[in-house]
DNA sequence: TGGGATTTGTTCGTATGTATT
DNA sequence: GAATACATACGAACAAATCCC
Protein backbone atom coordinates (compact mmCIF):
# COMPACT_ATOMS: atom_id res chain seq x y z
CA UNK A 1 0.00 0.00 0.00
CA UNK A 2 2.16 3.19 1.34
CA UNK A 3 5.04 0.86 1.86
CA UNK A 4 7.81 0.42 -0.69
CA UNK A 5 7.81 -3.09 -0.87
CA UNK A 6 7.73 -3.65 -4.34
CA UNK A 7 7.60 -7.36 -3.72
CA UNK A 8 4.44 -8.54 -1.18
CA UNK A 9 7.05 -10.16 1.95
CA UNK A 10 7.27 -13.82 1.51
CA UNK A 11 6.34 -14.90 4.93
CA UNK A 12 7.31 -18.22 4.58
CA UNK A 13 11.04 -17.13 4.17
CA UNK A 14 10.87 -15.40 6.97
CA UNK A 15 10.11 -18.14 9.23
CA UNK A 16 12.84 -20.44 7.16
CA UNK A 17 15.63 -17.61 7.62
CA UNK A 18 14.91 -17.18 11.59
CA UNK A 19 15.10 -21.17 11.72
CA UNK A 20 18.16 -21.41 9.98
CA UNK A 21 20.01 -18.48 11.77
CA UNK A 22 18.67 -20.13 15.24
CA UNK A 23 20.25 -23.20 14.19
CA UNK A 24 23.30 -22.01 13.04
CA UNK A 25 23.25 -19.80 16.21
CA UNK A 26 23.45 -23.17 18.22
CA UNK A 27 20.36 -21.73 19.85
CA UNK A 28 18.35 -24.80 18.40
CA UNK A 29 21.11 -27.84 19.34
CA UNK A 30 21.61 -30.43 16.55
CA UNK A 31 19.01 -33.19 17.34
CA UNK A 32 16.30 -31.07 19.18
CA UNK A 33 12.70 -31.75 17.83
CA UNK A 34 10.76 -28.75 16.48
CA UNK A 35 7.19 -29.44 17.00
CA UNK A 36 5.26 -27.62 14.55
CA UNK A 37 2.76 -26.68 16.70
CA UNK A 38 5.10 -24.80 19.32
CA UNK A 39 7.13 -23.02 16.47
CA UNK A 40 3.48 -21.80 14.48
CA UNK A 41 2.26 -20.26 17.68
CA UNK A 42 5.70 -18.66 18.37
CA UNK A 43 5.65 -16.82 15.23
CA UNK A 44 2.05 -16.37 15.81
CA UNK A 45 1.06 -18.23 12.36
CA UNK A 46 -0.39 -21.55 11.16
CA UNK A 47 1.50 -24.72 10.73
CA UNK A 48 1.09 -24.70 7.16
CA UNK A 49 4.15 -22.09 6.87
CA UNK A 50 5.88 -23.51 9.53
CA UNK A 51 5.88 -26.85 7.36
CA UNK A 52 6.64 -24.92 4.03
CA UNK A 53 9.66 -23.64 6.46
CA UNK A 54 11.31 -26.55 7.38
CA UNK A 55 10.17 -28.49 4.63
CA UNK A 56 12.82 -25.90 2.89
CA UNK A 57 15.55 -26.11 5.61
CA UNK A 58 15.68 -30.63 5.25
CA UNK A 59 16.30 -29.97 1.12
CA UNK A 60 19.11 -27.43 2.18
CA UNK A 61 20.77 -30.21 4.80
CA UNK A 62 20.03 -28.17 8.18
CA UNK A 63 16.98 -30.36 9.43
CA UNK A 64 15.89 -33.87 8.85
CA UNK A 65 12.11 -34.98 8.37
CA UNK A 66 11.00 -38.04 9.08
CA UNK A 67 7.81 -39.46 8.13
CA UNK A 68 5.36 -39.23 10.83
CA UNK A 69 7.71 -38.33 13.39
CA UNK A 70 8.57 -34.64 12.69
CA UNK A 71 11.35 -32.18 11.90
CA UNK A 72 14.45 -32.47 14.52
CA UNK A 73 17.60 -30.49 13.78
CA UNK A 74 20.21 -32.20 11.53
CA UNK A 75 23.18 -34.10 13.37
CA UNK A 76 25.46 -35.39 10.44
CA UNK A 77 27.16 -38.20 10.96
CA UNK A 78 31.24 -37.94 10.03
CA UNK A 79 31.03 -39.79 6.98
CA UNK A 80 27.82 -37.11 6.12
CA UNK A 81 30.72 -33.97 7.17
CA UNK A 82 33.67 -35.58 4.78
CA UNK A 83 30.94 -35.95 2.07
CA UNK A 84 30.24 -32.07 2.73
CA UNK A 85 33.67 -30.95 2.99
CA UNK A 86 34.49 -32.68 -0.17
CA UNK A 87 31.94 -30.80 -2.29
CA UNK A 88 32.47 -27.86 -0.56
CA UNK A 89 36.07 -27.52 -2.01
CA UNK A 90 35.36 -28.49 -5.61
CA UNK A 91 32.93 -25.31 -5.37
CA UNK A 92 35.20 -22.87 -3.84
CA UNK A 93 37.99 -24.49 -6.27
CA UNK A 94 35.53 -23.63 -8.93
CA UNK A 95 34.47 -20.15 -7.64
CA UNK A 96 38.63 -19.70 -7.43
CA UNK A 97 38.78 -20.58 -10.62
CA UNK A 98 36.47 -18.48 -12.20
CA UNK A 99 37.84 -15.80 -10.71
CA UNK A 100 41.78 -15.80 -11.22
CA UNK A 101 43.24 -13.05 -12.71
CA UNK A 102 39.65 -11.93 -13.73
CA UNK A 103 39.23 -9.92 -11.03
CA UNK A 104 37.91 -6.51 -12.17
CA UNK A 105 38.55 -3.62 -9.90
CA UNK A 106 35.24 -3.02 -8.29
CA UNK A 107 35.65 -6.95 -7.65
CA UNK A 108 38.67 -6.63 -5.64
CA UNK A 109 37.96 -3.91 -3.76
CA UNK A 110 34.81 -5.21 -2.23
CA UNK A 111 36.79 -8.47 -1.27
CA UNK A 112 39.06 -5.77 0.48
CA UNK A 113 36.76 -3.94 2.16
CA UNK A 114 35.25 -7.16 3.27
CA UNK A 115 38.58 -8.23 4.70
CA UNK A 116 39.23 -5.56 6.38
CA UNK A 117 35.89 -5.58 7.81
CA UNK A 118 36.82 -8.85 9.18
CA UNK A 119 40.09 -7.38 10.73
CA UNK A 120 37.95 -5.02 12.74
CA UNK A 121 35.33 -7.33 13.73
CA UNK A 122 38.40 -9.64 15.26
CA UNK A 123 39.46 -7.74 18.44
CA UNK A 124 36.06 -7.03 19.35
CA UNK A 125 32.52 -8.83 18.19
CA UNK A 126 33.03 -13.00 18.44
CA UNK A 127 30.08 -13.62 16.73
CA UNK A 128 30.52 -10.90 13.82
CA UNK A 129 33.66 -12.15 13.31
CA UNK A 130 32.83 -15.56 12.26
CA UNK A 131 29.54 -14.34 10.64
CA UNK A 132 32.29 -12.35 8.37
CA UNK A 133 34.58 -14.99 8.05
CA UNK A 134 31.87 -17.10 6.45
CA UNK A 135 30.27 -14.64 4.15
CA UNK A 136 33.94 -14.05 2.33
CA UNK A 137 33.09 -17.26 0.63
CA UNK A 138 29.73 -16.10 -0.04
CA UNK A 139 31.44 -12.90 -1.50
CA UNK A 140 33.49 -14.99 -3.60
CA UNK A 141 30.77 -17.29 -4.73
CA UNK A 142 28.60 -14.35 -5.78
CA UNK A 143 31.79 -12.49 -7.87
CA UNK A 144 31.59 -15.36 -10.09
CA UNK A 145 28.32 -14.56 -11.71
CA UNK A 146 26.90 -17.72 -11.15
CA UNK A 147 24.03 -17.84 -9.54
CA UNK A 148 23.62 -21.46 -8.55
CA UNK A 149 26.88 -21.46 -7.21
CA UNK A 150 26.56 -19.09 -4.88
CA UNK A 151 23.20 -21.33 -3.84
CA UNK A 152 25.20 -23.97 -3.59
CA UNK A 153 28.17 -22.25 -1.77
CA UNK A 154 25.43 -20.94 0.36
CA UNK A 155 24.17 -24.47 1.66
CA UNK A 156 27.34 -25.85 2.17
CA UNK A 157 28.70 -23.52 3.93
CA UNK A 158 25.66 -23.56 6.55
CA UNK A 159 26.04 -26.98 6.82
CA UNK A 160 29.54 -26.64 7.55
CA UNK A 161 28.71 -24.35 10.27
CA UNK A 162 26.24 -26.92 11.56
CA UNK A 163 29.10 -29.46 11.58
CA UNK A 164 32.26 -27.54 12.85
CA UNK A 165 29.27 -26.55 15.84
CA UNK A 166 28.90 -30.44 16.28
CA UNK A 167 32.53 -32.32 16.14
CA UNK A 168 35.10 -28.75 15.38
CA UNK A 169 36.40 -26.16 17.92
CA UNK A 170 34.88 -22.88 18.45
CA UNK A 171 35.94 -21.72 15.52
CA UNK A 172 38.91 -18.85 15.96
CA UNK A 173 38.99 -16.45 13.00
CA UNK A 174 42.45 -15.53 13.47
CA UNK A 175 43.99 -16.87 10.74
CA UNK A 176 41.26 -16.70 8.68
CA UNK A 177 42.01 -12.45 7.82
CA UNK A 178 45.50 -13.57 6.83
CA UNK A 179 44.77 -16.33 4.56
CA UNK A 180 41.94 -14.63 3.01
CA UNK A 181 44.25 -11.16 2.08
CA UNK A 182 46.57 -13.92 0.35
CA UNK A 183 43.59 -15.58 -1.82
CA UNK A 184 43.08 -11.82 -2.86
CA UNK A 185 46.77 -11.51 -3.94
CA UNK A 186 46.58 -14.37 -5.69
CA UNK A 187 43.62 -13.75 -7.46
CA UNK A 188 45.08 -10.11 -8.45
CA UNK A 189 47.92 -11.92 -9.62
CA UNK A 190 46.45 -14.65 -11.67
CA UNK A 191 48.46 -17.37 -10.01
CA UNK A 192 45.68 -20.30 -10.51
CA UNK A 193 47.80 -22.96 -9.07
CA UNK A 194 48.48 -20.59 -5.75
CA UNK A 195 44.68 -19.91 -6.10
CA UNK A 196 44.38 -23.63 -5.72
CA UNK A 197 46.67 -23.99 -3.15
CA UNK A 198 45.44 -21.27 -0.80
CA UNK A 199 41.92 -22.50 -1.11
CA UNK A 200 42.36 -25.71 -0.16
CA UNK A 201 44.72 -24.96 2.56
CA UNK A 202 42.38 -22.77 3.50
CA UNK A 203 39.30 -24.82 3.50
CA UNK A 204 41.45 -27.84 4.85
CA UNK A 205 42.27 -26.11 8.28
CA UNK A 206 38.49 -25.47 8.86
CA UNK A 207 38.19 -29.65 8.20
CA UNK A 208 40.64 -30.17 10.98
CA UNK A 209 39.40 -27.60 13.53
CA UNK A 210 36.53 -30.45 12.95
CA UNK A 211 38.34 -33.27 13.18
CA UNK A 212 40.50 -32.44 15.78
CA UNK A 213 38.47 -32.46 18.74
CA UNK A 214 39.48 -33.98 21.80
CA UNK A 215 42.26 -36.05 21.88
CA UNK A 216 45.04 -35.47 19.27
CA UNK A 217 46.69 -38.59 19.30
CA UNK A 218 43.91 -39.98 16.70
CA UNK A 219 44.55 -38.04 14.19
CA UNK A 220 46.05 -40.14 12.00
CA UNK A 221 42.75 -42.21 11.96
CA UNK A 222 40.28 -39.49 11.27
CA UNK A 223 42.43 -38.36 8.45
CA UNK A 224 42.53 -41.62 7.02
CA UNK A 225 38.40 -41.67 6.93
CA UNK A 226 38.51 -38.19 5.21
CA UNK A 227 41.06 -39.42 2.71
CA UNK A 228 38.67 -42.43 1.77
CA UNK A 229 41.27 -45.10 2.22
CA UNK A 230 40.04 -47.67 5.00
CA UNK A 231 43.87 -48.61 5.20
CA UNK A 232 45.20 -48.95 8.89
CA UNK A 233 42.45 -49.36 10.72
CA UNK A 234 40.35 -51.97 9.29
CA UNK A 235 38.41 -53.15 12.41
CA UNK A 236 36.32 -49.41 12.07
CA UNK A 237 32.85 -49.38 11.28
CA UNK A 238 31.05 -46.24 9.54
CA UNK A 239 28.54 -46.47 11.97
CA UNK A 240 29.70 -43.60 14.21
CA UNK A 241 26.71 -42.01 15.08
CA UNK A 242 25.61 -39.73 18.07
CA UNK A 243 29.59 -39.90 18.98
CA UNK B 1 2.07 -54.47 9.82
CA UNK B 2 1.43 -57.90 7.77
CA UNK B 3 2.76 -55.79 4.80
CA UNK B 4 6.81 -55.30 3.73
CA UNK B 5 6.26 -52.23 3.24
CA UNK B 6 9.29 -51.18 5.23
CA UNK B 7 8.29 -47.30 5.22
CA UNK B 8 4.83 -46.31 4.52
CA UNK B 9 3.82 -44.81 1.05
CA UNK B 10 4.56 -41.11 1.05
CA UNK B 11 1.86 -39.71 -1.26
CA UNK B 12 3.80 -36.11 -2.20
CA UNK B 13 6.85 -38.28 -3.45
CA UNK B 14 4.67 -39.65 -5.99
CA UNK B 15 3.16 -36.71 -7.50
CA UNK B 16 6.72 -35.07 -7.37
CA UNK B 17 8.40 -38.27 -9.76
CA UNK B 18 5.64 -37.85 -12.06
CA UNK B 19 5.55 -34.47 -12.73
CA UNK B 20 9.28 -34.70 -12.60
CA UNK B 21 9.04 -37.68 -15.48
CA UNK B 22 6.44 -35.61 -17.12
CA UNK B 23 8.88 -32.20 -17.32
CA UNK B 24 11.94 -34.48 -18.28
CA UNK B 25 10.02 -36.33 -21.17
CA UNK B 26 8.47 -33.17 -22.26
CA UNK B 27 5.15 -34.30 -21.51
CA UNK B 28 5.04 -30.93 -20.60
CA UNK B 29 6.64 -28.03 -21.94
CA UNK B 30 9.21 -25.33 -20.58
CA UNK B 31 6.97 -22.42 -19.76
CA UNK B 32 3.81 -24.48 -18.98
CA UNK B 33 1.75 -23.77 -16.37
CA UNK B 34 1.02 -25.68 -13.83
CA UNK B 35 -2.08 -25.16 -11.88
CA UNK B 36 -2.53 -26.55 -8.62
CA UNK B 37 -6.25 -27.23 -8.80
CA UNK B 38 -5.96 -29.07 -12.65
CA UNK B 39 -3.04 -31.43 -11.18
CA UNK B 40 -4.77 -31.94 -7.62
CA UNK B 41 -8.02 -33.85 -9.54
CA UNK B 42 -6.24 -35.15 -11.78
CA UNK B 43 -4.30 -37.34 -9.04
CA UNK B 44 -7.00 -37.55 -7.25
CA UNK B 45 -5.71 -35.98 -3.92
CA UNK B 46 -5.84 -31.90 -2.50
CA UNK B 47 -3.66 -28.95 -3.30
CA UNK B 48 -1.73 -29.24 -0.45
CA UNK B 49 0.19 -32.02 -1.60
CA UNK B 50 0.51 -30.67 -5.00
CA UNK B 51 2.07 -27.90 -3.02
CA UNK B 52 4.45 -29.67 -1.69
CA UNK B 53 6.18 -31.28 -4.67
CA UNK B 54 5.83 -28.14 -6.31
CA UNK B 55 8.05 -26.80 -3.86
CA UNK B 56 10.75 -29.54 -4.37
CA UNK B 57 10.60 -29.44 -7.89
CA UNK B 58 11.45 -25.42 -7.33
CA UNK B 59 14.35 -26.60 -5.08
CA UNK B 60 15.08 -28.59 -8.02
CA UNK B 61 15.08 -26.06 -10.44
CA UNK B 62 12.61 -27.61 -12.69
CA UNK B 63 9.68 -25.73 -11.96
CA UNK B 64 9.73 -21.93 -11.18
CA UNK B 65 7.16 -20.65 -8.80
CA UNK B 66 6.26 -16.86 -8.75
CA UNK B 67 5.01 -15.55 -5.71
CA UNK B 68 0.96 -15.22 -6.20
CA UNK B 69 1.58 -16.45 -9.94
CA UNK B 70 1.80 -20.24 -9.20
CA UNK B 71 4.24 -22.36 -10.94
CA UNK B 72 5.23 -23.41 -14.24
CA UNK B 73 8.11 -25.26 -15.65
CA UNK B 74 11.68 -24.23 -15.40
CA UNK B 75 12.78 -22.35 -18.54
CA UNK B 76 16.44 -21.94 -17.89
CA UNK B 77 18.11 -19.05 -19.73
CA UNK B 78 21.28 -19.60 -21.54
CA UNK B 79 23.07 -18.29 -18.87
CA UNK B 80 21.80 -20.10 -16.25
CA UNK B 81 22.24 -23.06 -18.71
CA UNK B 82 25.63 -22.10 -18.77
CA UNK B 83 25.92 -21.97 -14.60
CA UNK B 84 24.46 -25.77 -14.47
CA UNK B 85 27.07 -26.51 -17.10
CA UNK B 86 30.27 -25.14 -15.01
CA UNK B 87 28.92 -26.55 -11.68
CA UNK B 88 28.12 -30.14 -13.11
CA UNK B 89 31.73 -30.51 -14.79
CA UNK B 90 33.10 -29.51 -11.04
CA UNK B 91 31.15 -31.84 -9.70
CA UNK B 92 31.47 -34.70 -12.03
CA UNK B 93 35.15 -34.65 -12.11
CA UNK B 94 35.02 -34.59 -8.47
CA UNK B 95 33.54 -37.98 -8.82
CA UNK B 96 35.98 -39.32 -11.38
CA UNK B 97 38.88 -38.13 -9.37
CA UNK B 98 37.75 -39.82 -6.16
CA UNK B 99 37.31 -43.45 -8.38
CA UNK B 100 40.11 -43.14 -10.47
CA UNK B 101 42.21 -45.74 -9.08
CA UNK B 102 40.28 -46.86 -6.74
CA UNK B 103 37.53 -48.74 -8.60
CA UNK B 104 36.91 -52.30 -6.92
CA UNK B 105 35.97 -54.94 -8.79
CA UNK B 106 32.19 -55.61 -8.60
CA UNK B 107 32.54 -51.23 -9.01
CA UNK B 108 33.74 -52.08 -12.15
CA UNK B 109 31.51 -54.78 -13.50
CA UNK B 110 28.53 -52.63 -12.79
CA UNK B 111 29.58 -49.85 -14.60
CA UNK B 112 30.50 -52.13 -17.44
CA UNK B 113 27.27 -54.26 -17.36
CA UNK B 114 25.60 -50.94 -17.40
CA UNK B 115 27.40 -49.85 -20.66
CA UNK B 116 26.78 -53.10 -22.00
CA UNK B 117 22.93 -52.58 -21.48
CA UNK B 118 23.00 -48.93 -23.14
CA UNK B 119 24.81 -50.44 -26.32
CA UNK B 120 22.09 -53.06 -25.94
CA UNK B 121 19.23 -49.93 -25.99
CA UNK B 122 20.89 -47.97 -28.60
CA UNK B 123 19.72 -50.12 -31.22
CA UNK B 124 16.16 -50.28 -30.40
CA UNK B 125 15.02 -47.79 -27.86
CA UNK B 126 15.19 -44.58 -28.47
CA UNK B 127 14.43 -43.30 -24.63
CA UNK B 128 15.80 -46.30 -23.02
CA UNK B 129 18.83 -45.17 -24.33
CA UNK B 130 18.78 -41.67 -23.10
CA UNK B 131 18.02 -42.36 -19.96
CA UNK B 132 20.88 -45.06 -19.46
CA UNK B 133 23.07 -42.61 -20.88
CA UNK B 134 21.97 -40.57 -18.13
CA UNK B 135 22.09 -43.08 -15.64
CA UNK B 136 25.48 -43.99 -15.85
CA UNK B 137 26.19 -40.28 -14.53
CA UNK B 138 24.46 -41.17 -11.30
CA UNK B 139 25.96 -44.34 -10.98
CA UNK B 140 29.20 -42.95 -10.89
CA UNK B 141 28.18 -40.84 -8.33
CA UNK B 142 26.75 -43.49 -6.45
CA UNK B 143 29.57 -45.37 -7.02
CA UNK B 144 32.27 -42.62 -4.54
CA UNK B 145 29.96 -43.15 -2.01
CA UNK B 146 29.08 -39.70 -1.53
CA UNK B 147 25.31 -39.19 -1.32
CA UNK B 148 25.27 -35.87 -1.09
CA UNK B 149 27.23 -35.66 -4.42
CA UNK B 150 25.04 -38.44 -6.01
CA UNK B 151 22.21 -35.86 -5.28
CA UNK B 152 23.87 -33.05 -6.54
CA UNK B 153 24.76 -35.03 -10.15
CA UNK B 154 20.86 -36.32 -10.10
CA UNK B 155 19.81 -32.60 -9.69
CA UNK B 156 22.17 -31.25 -12.44
CA UNK B 157 21.48 -34.06 -14.98
CA UNK B 158 17.73 -32.98 -14.58
CA UNK B 159 18.45 -29.51 -15.22
CA UNK B 160 20.83 -30.37 -18.33
CA UNK B 161 17.61 -32.60 -19.83
CA UNK B 162 15.56 -29.65 -19.15
CA UNK B 163 18.24 -27.71 -21.03
CA UNK B 164 18.93 -29.85 -23.95
CA UNK B 165 15.36 -30.38 -24.65
CA UNK B 166 15.24 -26.77 -24.85
CA UNK B 167 18.08 -25.57 -26.61
CA UNK B 168 19.68 -29.10 -28.03
CA UNK B 169 19.63 -31.88 -30.44
CA UNK B 170 17.32 -34.50 -29.97
CA UNK B 171 20.69 -35.82 -27.96
CA UNK B 172 22.46 -39.07 -30.43
CA UNK B 173 23.58 -41.31 -27.62
CA UNK B 174 26.05 -42.28 -30.56
CA UNK B 175 29.00 -41.26 -29.31
CA UNK B 176 28.34 -41.59 -25.28
CA UNK B 177 28.47 -45.28 -25.22
CA UNK B 178 32.59 -45.21 -26.59
CA UNK B 179 33.57 -42.04 -24.59
CA UNK B 180 31.86 -44.09 -21.26
CA UNK B 181 33.70 -46.62 -22.01
CA UNK B 182 36.73 -44.99 -22.64
CA UNK B 183 36.47 -43.32 -18.72
CA UNK B 184 35.50 -46.71 -17.63
CA UNK B 185 39.31 -48.11 -18.94
CA UNK B 186 40.83 -45.04 -17.78
CA UNK B 187 39.60 -45.21 -14.10
CA UNK B 188 40.88 -48.76 -13.90
CA UNK B 189 44.25 -47.75 -15.45
CA UNK B 190 44.09 -45.02 -12.45
CA UNK B 191 44.95 -42.34 -15.26
CA UNK B 192 43.62 -39.37 -13.46
CA UNK B 193 44.61 -36.85 -16.29
CA UNK B 194 42.59 -39.11 -18.77
CA UNK B 195 39.39 -39.53 -16.77
CA UNK B 196 39.79 -35.76 -16.09
CA UNK B 197 40.19 -35.14 -20.25
CA UNK B 198 37.50 -37.85 -20.73
CA UNK B 199 35.45 -36.50 -18.71
CA UNK B 200 35.82 -33.11 -20.09
CA UNK B 201 35.15 -33.97 -23.22
CA UNK B 202 32.31 -36.19 -22.57
CA UNK B 203 30.43 -33.05 -20.96
CA UNK B 204 31.46 -30.53 -23.48
CA UNK B 205 29.74 -32.75 -26.17
CA UNK B 206 26.87 -31.94 -24.28
CA UNK B 207 27.21 -28.48 -23.67
CA UNK B 208 28.19 -28.62 -27.53
CA UNK B 209 24.65 -29.86 -28.63
CA UNK B 210 23.01 -27.41 -26.50
CA UNK B 211 24.64 -23.85 -28.04
CA UNK B 212 24.38 -24.81 -32.14
CA UNK B 213 20.95 -25.25 -32.29
CA UNK B 214 19.01 -24.26 -35.79
CA UNK B 215 21.34 -22.20 -37.89
CA UNK B 216 25.35 -22.69 -37.71
CA UNK B 217 24.92 -18.39 -38.86
CA UNK B 218 24.35 -16.68 -35.00
CA UNK B 219 26.71 -19.39 -33.52
CA UNK B 220 28.36 -16.43 -32.93
CA UNK B 221 25.70 -14.43 -31.10
CA UNK B 222 24.86 -17.69 -29.12
CA UNK B 223 28.86 -17.87 -27.84
CA UNK B 224 28.85 -14.15 -26.96
CA UNK B 225 25.85 -14.69 -24.78
CA UNK B 226 28.02 -17.19 -23.35
CA UNK B 227 30.67 -15.37 -22.57
CA UNK B 228 27.96 -13.04 -20.19
CA UNK B 229 28.53 -10.03 -23.41
CA UNK B 230 25.65 -8.36 -23.95
CA UNK B 231 27.35 -6.56 -27.47
CA UNK B 232 25.96 -6.93 -30.93
CA UNK B 233 22.22 -8.00 -30.30
CA UNK B 234 20.33 -5.14 -27.82
CA UNK B 235 17.07 -5.27 -28.89
CA UNK B 236 16.41 -9.37 -28.01
CA UNK B 237 13.96 -9.89 -25.68
CA UNK B 238 13.98 -12.84 -23.35
CA UNK B 239 9.91 -13.23 -23.38
CA UNK B 240 10.38 -16.44 -25.72
CA UNK B 241 7.39 -18.53 -24.21
CA UNK B 242 4.36 -20.90 -25.18
CA UNK B 243 6.50 -21.80 -28.70
C1' DT C 1 0.19 -54.76 26.40
C1' DG C 2 -3.09 -51.11 26.07
C1' DG C 3 -5.22 -46.59 26.35
C1' DG C 4 -4.90 -41.70 26.15
C1' DA C 5 -2.57 -37.45 24.99
C1' DT C 6 0.12 -35.30 21.64
C1' DT C 7 1.75 -34.54 17.03
C1' DT C 8 1.59 -35.03 12.32
C1' DG C 9 -0.75 -35.72 7.56
C1' DT C 10 -4.39 -34.17 4.85
C1' DT C 11 -8.50 -31.92 3.42
C1' DC C 12 -11.39 -28.11 2.60
C1' DG C 13 -13.03 -23.32 3.05
C1' DT C 14 -12.11 -18.35 2.91
C1' DA C 15 -9.57 -14.18 1.83
C1' DT C 16 -6.31 -12.00 -1.14
C1' DG C 17 -4.10 -11.12 -5.16
C1' DT C 18 -3.65 -11.48 -10.33
C1' DA C 19 -5.27 -11.67 -15.20
C1' DT C 20 -9.04 -10.61 -18.35
C1' DT C 21 -12.97 -8.34 -20.62
C1' DG D 1 -10.22 1.91 -15.99
C1' DA D 2 -13.48 -0.94 -13.35
C1' DA D 3 -15.68 -5.19 -12.66
C1' DT D 4 -15.52 -10.03 -13.23
C1' DA D 5 -13.38 -14.55 -13.18
C1' DC D 6 -9.88 -17.28 -11.69
C1' DA D 7 -5.85 -19.03 -9.13
C1' DT D 8 -3.23 -18.84 -5.14
C1' DA D 9 -1.98 -18.02 0.08
C1' DC D 10 -3.25 -19.10 4.35
C1' DG D 11 -5.79 -20.94 8.15
C1' DA D 12 -8.86 -24.08 10.89
C1' DA D 13 -10.58 -28.64 11.52
C1' DC D 14 -10.60 -33.68 10.81
C1' DA D 15 -8.30 -38.18 10.70
C1' DA D 16 -4.38 -41.08 11.39
C1' DA D 17 -0.16 -42.24 13.40
C1' DT D 18 3.16 -41.99 17.16
C1' DC D 19 4.70 -41.54 21.81
C1' DC D 20 4.19 -41.98 26.72
C1' DC D 21 2.39 -43.72 30.84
Amino acid sequence: MTEPDPKSPPRAAAIHQALRQAILEQALAPGAKLPEDLIASQFGVSRTLVREALGRLAAEGLVELRHNRGASVAAPSLAEARDVFAIRRAMELLAVDALCGRLEPAQAARLEAHVEAEAAAQATSGPTSIRLAGEFHLLLAELTGNALLQRYVAELASRCSLILSLYGRPHSADCAVEEHRALIAALRAGDAPACRALMDHHLAAVMGRALLPPKPGDMRAVLARYAGTPAPSPPRRAKARSA
